[in-house]
DNA sequence: TTCACCACTGAATGAACATTCATTCAGCGT
DNA sequence: ACGCTGAATGAATGTTCATTCAGTGGTGAA
């Protein structure tokens, strides 16, 4: 029935399902290189834990470099896409960057590897840092930005603060909270942290 | 004159002074995993840049983690000797965190490649993060978080604070100041965001 | 001058590992 | 029933280093 090549590829989908197999091959590898470390990580070793035969890792990613940034980017694409109406349908400046942070804390809480991953792995080398840091980094600081410049306008939050730093000194706190978290041996719940943040920032540590 | 191997080995000092070497040694591998990464570095690389033969950086090294680890424990025993008494003599617990907080940034902010290896290199691994966060971070945090307990006695800072998450927050803040310097080409002076951050840390970012 | 010593050298070693590719074979269309 | 296709395999390849060590040269003592 399907009359080009193309579209005989794309109807004669083997038993898993392509996709399945590739979020196999990705959910591996958080795993392994959460657990092992990117370098230290063999690429067999992410083929075994995803049940597939080495090679056949490259049928569906161009290399190991390509299985950290493909983590990367699909997790950054999903959040932005879960986060970004919610939030921005908030009115408040205030209530907006709170859940901002739940937000946040409460993607990279859901998943220990994952956030090991974002946290550690991914900051590798500053070639990573800075694909990291163009793209989510920027739009994070770039949201986080906005929103106080809306708060300064409106009078929430006081206008004689540079947006930028204000910006940096949020995600930096919400950053610190992430990699502590992972560091500790308690599991606490990382998303609490996201409303004691947002109380210091917003009301500083002197008494009012 | 020395009677045992071990003194004659003490005494029998090369030409240039094995301490002089030994830190030629260290500052190239500075420079070298700044560049490069550490990963991708070689340890040829290490010993071209410090003037030397491949061989010879294991004279002075047990391994290549060990120069990682060397660079990490030579900076901070230094930072901690310089840093604690000068702190720990301001009375004010907030000026203490000021004065705290531009020592930081004006260590990083005055070697741009340490810089890179302390906020990027070192934190390769959750191996590296371990010994990280054991050292540097428990005792810059415990000392923040000191000073933060004491301003809370005093009444110089909010008592229903938890004071382990306001130092969590403060380091965070900090930290993130650094990576962003050490990510941004432009070369601003990084001891200057220190006073934003501890503005906004003490007053918060709402009118007051 | 000779000798012993030792810091230093850099070529050689061998292990580790990303990537390739000849081969297999399940399942589809005819 | 059967020939094709292409996904999957995993052994083989070739390269890339960290680390070692046999040798060199320079120094100071006798």
């Amino acid at each position: 029935m399907p009359a080009t090549p193309a579209a005989r590829r794309r109807a004669a989908q083997p038993a898993p399902s392509p996709v399945a197999k590739r979020d196999a091959i990705l959910r591996a590898a958080i795993d392994v290189f959460a657990e092992r470390g990117y370098f230290t990580a063999q690429v067999a070793d992410v083929a075994r834990a995803a049940g597939v035969a080495a090679g056949t890792v490259y049928l569906y990613f161009r290399s190991k470099d390509d299985l950290l940034v493909s983590i990367f980017e699909r997790t950054v694409k999903e959040q932005l896409r879960n986060g970004r109406e919610e939030v921005a349908a908030i009115e408040d400046p205030a209530e907006r960057l709170r859940r901002f942070a739940q937000l946040h804390l409460a993607m990279l809480g859901r998943d220990r590897n994952l956030a090991i991953v974002f946290q550690v792995e991914l900051r590798q080398s500053v070639k990573f840092m800075e694909r990291f840091s163009a793209t989510l980094l920027r739009e994070y600081l770039g949201q986080i930005r906005a929103t106080i410049e809306a708060g300064q306008k409106s009078g929430v939050f006081r206008k004689n603060l540079n947006a930028t730093t204000v910006a940096k000194m949020f995600f930096g706190a919400l950053d610190e909270m992430a990699t502590n978290w992972i560091l500790s041996h308690r599991r606490y719940n990382l998303e609490l942290d996201a409303d004691a943040v947002v109380d210091i920032f917003l009301d500083g540590t002197r008494p009012r």
